[in-house]
DNA sequence: GACTTCCATTAACAAATGATAAGATGTGAT
DNA sequence: ATCACATCTTATCATTTGTTAATGGAAGTC
Protein backbone atom coordinates (compact mmCIF):
# COMPACT_ATOMS: atom_id res chain seq x y z
CA UNK A 1 0.00 0.00 0.00
CA UNK A 2 1.59 3.14 -1.16
CA UNK A 3 -1.31 5.18 0.25
CA UNK A 4 0.24 5.53 3.95
CA UNK A 5 3.85 6.53 2.37
CA UNK A 6 2.25 9.18 0.07
CA UNK A 7 0.00 10.55 3.07
CA UNK A 8 2.90 10.34 5.20
CA UNK A 9 4.89 12.57 3.46
CA UNK A 10 1.88 15.11 2.11
CA UNK A 11 -1.40 14.17 2.65
CA UNK A 12 -3.23 14.38 -0.53
CA UNK A 13 -6.88 13.60 -1.67
CA UNK A 14 -8.19 10.41 -2.50
CA UNK A 15 -8.67 11.72 -6.47
CA UNK A 16 -5.16 12.42 -6.44
CA UNK A 17 -4.38 8.93 -4.68
CA UNK A 18 -6.37 7.20 -7.49
CA UNK A 19 -4.44 8.82 -10.06
CA UNK A 20 -1.54 7.42 -9.34
CA UNK A 21 -2.52 4.28 -8.09
CA UNK A 22 -3.36 3.77 -11.84
CA UNK A 23 -0.13 3.19 -12.77
CA UNK A 24 1.31 1.75 -9.84
CA UNK A 25 3.49 -1.60 -10.95
CA UNK A 26 5.23 -4.03 -8.40
CA UNK A 27 8.63 -5.26 -8.43
CA UNK A 28 10.56 -7.79 -6.13
CA UNK A 29 13.84 -8.48 -5.87
CA UNK A 30 16.41 -11.00 -3.74
CA UNK A 31 18.66 -9.83 -1.37
CA UNK A 32 22.11 -8.18 -3.07
CA UNK A 33 20.75 -7.36 -6.74
CA UNK A 34 21.31 -3.62 -7.98
CA UNK A 35 18.26 -2.70 -9.50
CA UNK A 36 19.05 0.37 -10.55
CA UNK A 37 22.80 0.90 -12.03
CA UNK A 38 24.88 3.36 -13.06
CA UNK A 39 24.69 4.76 -16.92
CA UNK A 40 21.77 2.45 -17.81
CA UNK A 41 18.60 3.26 -18.94
CA UNK A 42 15.47 3.92 -15.57
CA UNK A 43 12.62 6.07 -16.10
CA UNK A 44 10.72 5.19 -12.67
CA UNK A 45 9.72 6.40 -9.31
CA UNK A 46 9.88 3.71 -6.42
CA UNK A 47 8.29 2.84 -2.98
CA UNK A 48 9.95 0.46 -0.70
CA UNK A 49 7.07 -1.29 0.61
CA UNK A 50 9.19 -4.01 2.58
CA UNK A 51 13.42 -4.70 3.07
CA UNK A 52 16.04 -2.62 2.84
CA UNK A 53 17.98 -0.88 0.13
CA UNK A 54 20.97 1.54 -0.23
CA UNK A 55 22.08 3.91 -3.22
CA UNK A 56 25.67 4.08 -3.77
CA UNK A 57 28.73 4.78 -6.21
CA UNK A 58 31.79 3.09 -6.89
CA UNK A 59 35.02 4.88 -5.95
CA UNK A 60 38.24 5.11 -8.21
CA UNK A 61 39.22 2.83 -5.66
CA UNK A 62 36.37 -0.32 -7.14
CA UNK A 63 35.10 0.13 -3.73
CA UNK A 64 30.92 0.68 -3.15
CA UNK A 65 30.60 3.46 -1.29
CA UNK A 66 26.74 4.03 0.23
CA UNK A 67 25.29 7.45 -0.18
CA UNK A 68 22.18 6.41 1.69
CA UNK A 69 19.96 3.76 3.22
CA UNK A 70 16.23 3.45 2.78
CA UNK A 71 13.76 1.63 4.95
CA UNK A 72 10.20 0.19 4.18
CA UNK A 73 7.87 2.14 3.65
CA UNK A 74 10.01 5.10 2.54
CA UNK A 75 10.24 6.82 -1.20
CA UNK A 76 13.51 6.28 -3.13
CA UNK A 77 15.51 8.87 -4.23
CA UNK A 78 13.23 11.15 -6.98
CA UNK A 79 14.23 10.34 -10.43
CA UNK A 80 15.55 13.82 -11.55
CA UNK A 81 17.68 13.92 -8.36
CA UNK A 82 19.67 10.63 -9.52
CA UNK A 83 19.00 10.63 -13.21
CA UNK A 84 20.30 12.78 -16.73
CA UNK A 85 19.37 11.72 -20.21
CA UNK A 86 17.37 8.95 -19.07
CA UNK A 87 20.81 7.20 -17.69
CA UNK A 88 20.98 6.69 -13.92
CA UNK A 89 23.78 8.72 -12.10
CA UNK A 90 23.79 6.02 -9.00
CA UNK A 91 23.48 2.70 -8.71
CA UNK A 92 20.89 0.69 -5.83
CA UNK A 93 21.20 -2.13 -4.57
CA UNK A 94 18.66 -4.32 -2.09
CA UNK A 95 20.42 -5.04 0.83
CA UNK A 96 17.64 -7.75 2.06
CA UNK A 97 15.02 -9.37 0.06
CA UNK A 98 12.34 -6.19 -1.05
CA UNK A 99 9.43 -5.49 -2.94
CA UNK A 100 8.72 -2.33 -4.51
CA UNK A 101 6.13 -0.19 -6.23
CA UNK A 102 6.79 1.91 -8.91
CA UNK A 103 5.39 4.07 -11.27
CA UNK A 104 6.27 6.00 -14.57
CA UNK A 105 8.98 8.77 -14.12
CA UNK A 106 7.62 10.73 -16.87
CA UNK A 107 3.67 9.93 -16.70
CA UNK A 108 4.40 10.99 -12.75
CA UNK A 109 6.28 14.59 -14.31
CA UNK A 110 3.04 15.14 -15.82
CA UNK A 111 0.62 14.54 -13.17
CA UNK A 112 2.73 16.36 -11.38
CA UNK A 113 2.01 19.28 -14.06
CA UNK A 114 -1.39 18.74 -13.97
CA UNK A 115 -2.97 18.63 -10.54
CA UNK A 116 -1.62 20.91 -7.35
CA UNK A 117 -1.45 18.35 -4.86
CA UNK A 118 0.37 15.88 -6.79
CA UNK A 119 3.19 18.92 -7.59
CA UNK A 120 3.30 19.50 -3.78
CA UNK A 121 3.66 15.81 -2.84
CA UNK A 122 6.72 15.75 -5.54
CA UNK A 123 8.39 18.60 -4.12
CA UNK A 124 8.49 17.84 -0.33
CA UNK A 125 9.88 14.62 -1.61
CA UNK A 126 12.26 16.50 -3.41
CA UNK A 127 13.43 18.63 -0.33
CA UNK A 128 13.32 16.16 2.12
CA UNK A 129 16.23 14.57 -0.23
CA UNK A 130 17.97 17.77 0.04
CA UNK A 131 17.25 18.08 3.34
CA UNK A 132 18.48 14.16 4.07
CA UNK A 133 22.16 15.03 2.27
CA UNK A 134 22.67 18.38 4.13
CA UNK A 135 21.75 16.74 7.00
CA UNK A 136 24.39 14.12 6.26
CA UNK A 137 27.01 16.55 4.80
CA UNK A 138 26.53 18.60 8.36
CA UNK A 139 27.76 15.35 9.91
CA UNK A 140 30.29 14.26 8.04
CA UNK A 141 32.07 18.12 8.19
CA UNK A 142 31.17 18.74 11.86
CA UNK A 143 30.92 15.11 13.64
CA UNK A 144 33.05 12.61 14.97
CA UNK A 145 32.99 8.99 13.25
CA UNK A 146 31.10 7.93 16.91
CA UNK A 147 28.62 10.93 16.64
CA UNK A 148 27.58 9.49 13.74
CA UNK A 149 27.05 6.06 14.50
CA UNK A 150 24.76 7.30 17.25
CA UNK A 151 22.41 9.30 14.92
CA UNK A 152 22.41 6.66 12.45
CA UNK A 153 21.54 4.72 14.60
CA UNK A 154 18.67 7.07 15.66
CA UNK A 155 17.24 6.91 12.03
CA UNK A 156 17.98 3.40 11.74
CA UNK A 157 18.23 0.99 15.27
CA UNK A 158 18.21 -2.39 13.54
CA UNK A 159 20.37 -1.58 10.26
CA UNK A 160 23.55 -3.47 11.99
CA UNK A 161 21.79 -6.57 12.25
CA UNK A 162 20.41 -6.23 8.64
CA UNK A 163 23.08 -5.30 6.60
CA UNK A 164 26.80 -5.97 6.11
CA UNK A 165 29.33 -3.38 8.10
CA UNK A 166 31.03 -2.31 5.52
CA UNK A 167 28.01 -0.68 3.48
CA UNK A 168 27.47 1.29 6.92
CA UNK A 169 31.25 2.03 7.19
CA UNK A 170 31.79 3.57 3.84
CA UNK A 171 28.52 5.50 4.50
CA UNK A 172 29.69 6.72 7.76
CA UNK A 173 33.55 7.86 5.95
CA UNK A 174 35.06 5.32 8.12
CA UNK A 175 36.57 1.55 7.45
CA UNK A 176 34.69 -1.15 8.87
CA UNK A 177 37.82 -1.86 11.07
CA UNK A 178 37.18 1.13 12.72
CA UNK A 179 33.20 0.61 12.67
CA UNK A 180 33.78 -2.26 14.73
CA UNK A 181 36.34 -0.35 17.33
CA UNK A 182 33.23 2.22 17.42
CA UNK A 183 30.98 -0.67 18.51
CA UNK A 184 33.09 -1.88 20.90
CA UNK A 185 33.69 1.28 22.66
CA UNK A 186 29.49 2.58 22.89
CA UNK A 187 28.94 -0.99 24.49
CA UNK A 188 28.92 -0.01 27.99
CA UNK B 1 23.36 39.70 -18.17
CA UNK B 2 21.67 36.52 -16.58
CA UNK B 3 21.52 34.95 -20.05
CA UNK B 4 24.66 34.03 -20.14
CA UNK B 5 24.31 32.26 -16.64
CA UNK B 6 20.66 30.55 -17.77
CA UNK B 7 22.29 29.31 -21.18
CA UNK B 8 25.46 28.07 -19.56
CA UNK B 9 23.23 25.49 -17.84
CA UNK B 10 19.82 25.08 -20.31
CA UNK B 11 19.85 26.74 -23.75
CA UNK B 12 16.44 28.51 -24.15
CA UNK B 13 15.17 30.59 -25.82
CA UNK B 14 14.66 34.40 -26.35
CA UNK B 15 11.04 34.37 -25.61
CA UNK B 16 11.74 31.94 -22.90
CA UNK B 17 14.46 34.64 -21.45
CA UNK B 18 12.28 37.23 -21.72
CA UNK B 19 9.84 36.33 -19.52
CA UNK B 20 12.57 35.28 -16.46
CA UNK B 21 14.12 38.79 -17.62
CA UNK B 22 10.74 40.81 -17.06
CA UNK B 23 10.34 39.80 -13.61
CA UNK B 24 14.41 40.45 -12.56
CA UNK B 25 15.53 42.61 -9.99
CA UNK B 26 19.16 43.29 -8.83
CA UNK B 27 20.73 43.51 -5.37
CA UNK B 28 24.28 44.47 -3.48
CA UNK B 29 25.70 43.43 -0.98
CA UNK B 30 28.67 44.38 1.00
CA UNK B 31 31.34 41.84 1.93
CA UNK B 32 30.17 39.46 5.00
CA UNK B 33 26.42 40.04 4.88
CA UNK B 34 24.15 37.47 5.54
CA UNK B 35 21.33 37.67 3.34
CA UNK B 36 19.52 35.10 3.38
CA UNK B 37 19.29 34.25 7.04
CA UNK B 38 17.82 30.50 8.63
CA UNK B 39 14.13 30.79 9.78
CA UNK B 40 13.25 34.13 7.86
CA UNK B 41 11.04 34.90 5.08
CA UNK B 42 12.09 34.38 1.85
CA UNK B 43 10.68 34.06 -1.67
CA UNK B 44 13.33 34.11 -4.51
CA UNK B 45 15.82 32.45 -6.81
CA UNK B 46 18.92 34.13 -7.06
CA UNK B 47 21.93 34.70 -9.62
CA UNK B 48 25.16 35.58 -9.01
CA UNK B 49 26.74 37.81 -11.13
CA UNK B 50 29.66 39.04 -9.21
CA UNK B 51 31.58 38.24 -6.37
CA UNK B 52 31.63 35.22 -3.97
CA UNK B 53 29.50 33.80 -1.42
CA UNK B 54 28.86 29.85 0.79
CA UNK B 55 25.41 28.86 2.37
CA UNK B 56 26.16 27.45 5.93
CA UNK B 57 24.53 26.45 8.84
CA UNK B 58 25.59 26.89 12.55
CA UNK B 59 26.21 23.58 14.28
CA UNK B 60 25.37 23.02 17.96
CA UNK B 61 28.92 24.23 18.68
CA UNK B 62 28.29 27.82 17.60
CA UNK B 63 30.68 27.66 14.59
CA UNK B 64 29.39 28.13 10.83
CA UNK B 65 29.99 25.27 8.46
CA UNK B 66 29.89 25.98 5.06
CA UNK B 67 28.35 24.18 2.51
CA UNK B 68 29.25 25.15 -0.22
CA UNK B 69 30.52 27.98 -2.50
CA UNK B 70 29.04 29.91 -5.32
CA UNK B 71 31.33 31.75 -7.59
CA UNK B 72 30.11 34.80 -10.18
CA UNK B 73 27.97 33.51 -13.26
CA UNK B 74 26.69 30.75 -11.13
CA UNK B 75 23.21 29.87 -9.96
CA UNK B 76 22.41 29.81 -6.21
CA UNK B 77 20.80 27.01 -4.99
CA UNK B 78 17.13 26.65 -5.82
CA UNK B 79 14.31 27.79 -3.66
CA UNK B 80 12.33 24.77 -3.07
CA UNK B 81 15.67 23.03 -1.55
CA UNK B 82 15.99 25.52 0.89
CA UNK B 83 13.38 26.39 2.07
CA UNK B 84 10.32 25.21 4.03
CA UNK B 85 6.86 27.26 4.79
CA UNK B 86 8.76 29.98 3.54
CA UNK B 87 11.29 29.78 5.77
CA UNK B 88 14.87 29.27 4.85
CA UNK B 89 16.68 26.21 5.86
CA UNK B 90 20.16 27.30 5.73
CA UNK B 91 21.99 31.09 5.43
CA UNK B 92 23.61 32.41 2.78
CA UNK B 93 26.42 35.10 3.20
CA UNK B 94 28.80 37.30 1.12
CA UNK B 95 32.27 36.53 1.26
CA UNK B 96 32.95 39.36 -1.00
CA UNK B 97 30.90 42.55 -2.01
CA UNK B 98 28.48 40.81 -4.30
CA UNK B 99 26.07 41.76 -7.04
CA UNK B 100 23.10 39.68 -7.28
CA UNK B 101 20.24 39.30 -9.80
CA UNK B 102 16.89 37.74 -8.08
CA UNK B 103 13.32 36.62 -9.43
CA UNK B 104 10.15 35.85 -7.49
CA UNK B 105 10.21 31.95 -6.58
CA UNK B 106 6.67 31.95 -6.90
CA UNK B 107 6.59 33.39 -10.20
CA UNK B 108 9.39 31.56 -11.73
CA UNK B 109 7.37 28.22 -10.41
CA UNK B 110 4.78 29.60 -12.57
CA UNK B 111 6.60 29.90 -15.63
CA UNK B 112 7.94 26.64 -14.91
CA UNK B 113 4.56 24.75 -14.65
CA UNK B 114 3.78 26.89 -17.93
CA UNK B 115 7.15 27.25 -20.03
CA UNK B 116 8.57 23.51 -20.67
CA UNK B 117 12.23 25.21 -21.75
CA UNK B 118 11.71 27.00 -18.52
CA UNK B 119 10.96 24.05 -16.58
CA UNK B 120 13.64 22.07 -18.06
CA UNK B 121 16.13 24.64 -17.38
CA UNK B 122 14.92 24.30 -13.81
CA UNK B 123 15.26 20.91 -13.34
CA UNK B 124 18.21 21.17 -14.68
CA UNK B 125 19.50 23.34 -11.91
CA UNK B 126 17.90 21.26 -9.28
CA UNK B 127 20.36 17.87 -10.43
CA UNK B 128 23.10 20.27 -10.88
CA UNK B 129 22.48 20.95 -7.16
CA UNK B 130 22.05 17.40 -6.17
CA UNK B 131 24.60 16.19 -8.21
CA UNK B 132 27.17 18.70 -6.85
CA UNK B 133 25.84 17.04 -3.44
CA UNK B 134 26.41 13.70 -4.19
CA UNK B 135 29.85 14.51 -5.33
CA UNK B 136 30.55 16.13 -1.83
CA UNK B 137 28.97 13.50 -0.26
CA UNK B 138 31.01 11.06 -1.63
CA UNK B 139 34.77 12.86 -1.26
CA UNK B 140 33.94 13.53 2.26
CA UNK B 141 33.26 9.69 2.83
CA UNK B 142 35.98 8.50 0.23
CA UNK B 143 38.75 11.17 0.25
CA UNK B 144 41.53 12.20 2.74
CA UNK B 145 41.40 15.94 3.70
CA UNK B 146 44.24 16.79 1.06
CA UNK B 147 42.74 14.99 -1.93
CA UNK B 148 39.10 16.83 -0.99
CA UNK B 149 41.17 19.85 -1.30
CA UNK B 150 43.12 19.41 -4.30
CA UNK B 151 39.80 19.08 -5.40
CA UNK B 152 38.49 22.24 -4.09
CA UNK B 153 41.63 24.10 -5.80
CA UNK B 154 40.70 22.77 -8.99
CA UNK B 155 36.83 23.98 -8.95
CA UNK B 156 37.89 27.34 -7.12
CA UNK B 157 41.32 28.14 -7.84
CA UNK B 158 41.17 31.24 -6.83
CA UNK B 159 39.23 30.45 -3.30
CA UNK B 160 42.26 30.51 -0.57
CA UNK B 161 43.08 34.11 -1.55
CA UNK B 162 39.59 35.37 -1.63
CA UNK B 163 38.10 34.31 1.16
CA UNK B 164 38.77 33.18 5.25
CA UNK B 165 40.05 30.04 5.49
CA UNK B 166 38.04 29.02 8.41
CA UNK B 167 35.02 28.75 5.73
CA UNK B 168 37.33 26.83 3.08
CA UNK B 169 38.17 24.45 6.53
CA UNK B 170 34.82 23.62 7.73
CA UNK B 171 33.65 22.87 4.27
CA UNK B 172 36.23 20.42 4.19
CA UNK B 173 35.58 18.53 7.43
CA UNK B 174 39.01 19.88 8.81
CA UNK B 175 39.90 22.81 11.73
CA UNK B 176 41.80 25.45 9.61
CA UNK B 177 44.83 24.03 11.64
CA UNK B 178 44.88 21.05 9.54
CA UNK B 179 44.02 23.06 6.74
CA UNK B 180 47.30 25.03 6.74
CA UNK B 181 49.43 21.91 7.48
CA UNK B 182 47.89 20.81 4.43
CA UNK B 183 48.62 23.75 2.32
CA UNK B 184 52.01 23.98 3.54
CA UNK B 185 52.35 19.95 2.32
CA UNK B 186 51.22 21.17 -1.21
CA UNK B 187 53.62 24.07 -1.88
CA UNK B 188 56.78 21.54 -3.05
C1' DG C 1 53.77 55.77 14.58
C1' DA C 2 51.80 52.84 18.22
C1' DC C 3 47.95 50.26 19.00
C1' DT C 4 44.69 46.86 18.58
C1' DT C 5 42.42 43.08 15.99
C1' DC C 6 42.01 39.47 12.91
C1' DC C 7 44.12 35.62 10.44
C1' DA C 8 47.37 32.34 9.10
C1' DT C 9 51.12 29.63 10.48
C1' DT C 10 53.89 26.70 13.50
C1' DA C 11 54.98 23.67 17.44
C1' DA C 12 54.10 19.95 20.76
C1' DC C 13 51.30 16.63 22.37
C1' DA C 14 46.92 13.79 22.43
C1' DA C 15 43.35 11.37 20.13
C1' DA C 16 41.25 9.29 16.25
C1' DT C 17 41.57 6.74 12.16
C1' DG C 18 43.89 3.86 8.57
C1' DA C 19 46.62 -0.30 6.98
C1' DT C 20 47.92 -4.83 7.45
C1' DA C 21 47.55 -9.16 9.28
C1' DA C 22 45.80 -12.63 12.22
C1' DG C 23 42.01 -14.93 14.68
C1' DA C 24 37.03 -15.91 15.45
C1' DT C 25 32.36 -16.69 14.06
C1' DG C 26 28.65 -18.01 11.20
C1' DT C 27 26.51 -19.78 6.97
C1' DG C 28 25.81 -22.66 3.15
C1' DA C 29 27.15 -26.53 0.17
C1' DT C 30 28.51 -31.04 -0.41
C1' DA D 1 30.24 -33.46 9.89
C1' DT D 2 33.47 -31.02 7.17
C1' DC D 3 34.97 -27.68 4.20
C1' DA D 4 35.06 -23.24 1.95
C1' DC D 5 33.73 -18.66 2.09
C1' DA D 6 32.35 -14.35 3.85
C1' DT D 7 32.09 -11.32 7.77
C1' DC D 8 33.18 -9.36 12.12
C1' DT D 9 36.59 -8.67 15.59
C1' DT D 10 41.13 -7.86 17.57
C1' DA D 11 46.00 -6.50 17.68
C1' DT D 12 49.93 -3.74 16.23
C1' DC D 13 51.90 0.03 14.19
C1' DA D 14 51.86 4.17 11.11
C1' DT D 15 49.51 8.25 9.69
C1' DT D 16 46.31 11.79 9.97
C1' DT D 17 43.79 15.03 12.43
C1' DG D 18 42.43 17.61 16.69
C1' DT D 19 43.68 20.58 20.72
C1' DT D 20 46.02 24.11 22.88
C1' DA D 21 49.15 27.65 22.85
C1' DA D 22 52.55 30.66 20.97
C1' DT D 23 54.30 33.42 16.97
C1' DG D 24 54.14 36.48 13.04
C1' DG D 25 52.10 39.40 9.66
C1' DA D 26 48.62 42.45 7.52
C1' DA D 27 44.88 45.83 7.82
C1' DG D 28 42.53 49.19 10.17
C1' DT D 29 41.99 52.83 14.20
C1' DC D 30 43.33 56.26 17.05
Amino acid sequence: MIKEIINSIYRISSNSLAEIEKIVKYENYDKGISFIEKNKLNNKEYFLLEGVCKSYLINPEGNEITLSFFDENSVLSPYTTRTSNNRSLICFKSLTDIKLASIDANIFAELMVNNLEIRNFGNQVLRNELACKVDKEIGLASLTAKERLIKLREQFPLLENLVPHTDIATYLGITNISLSRLRKGLIK
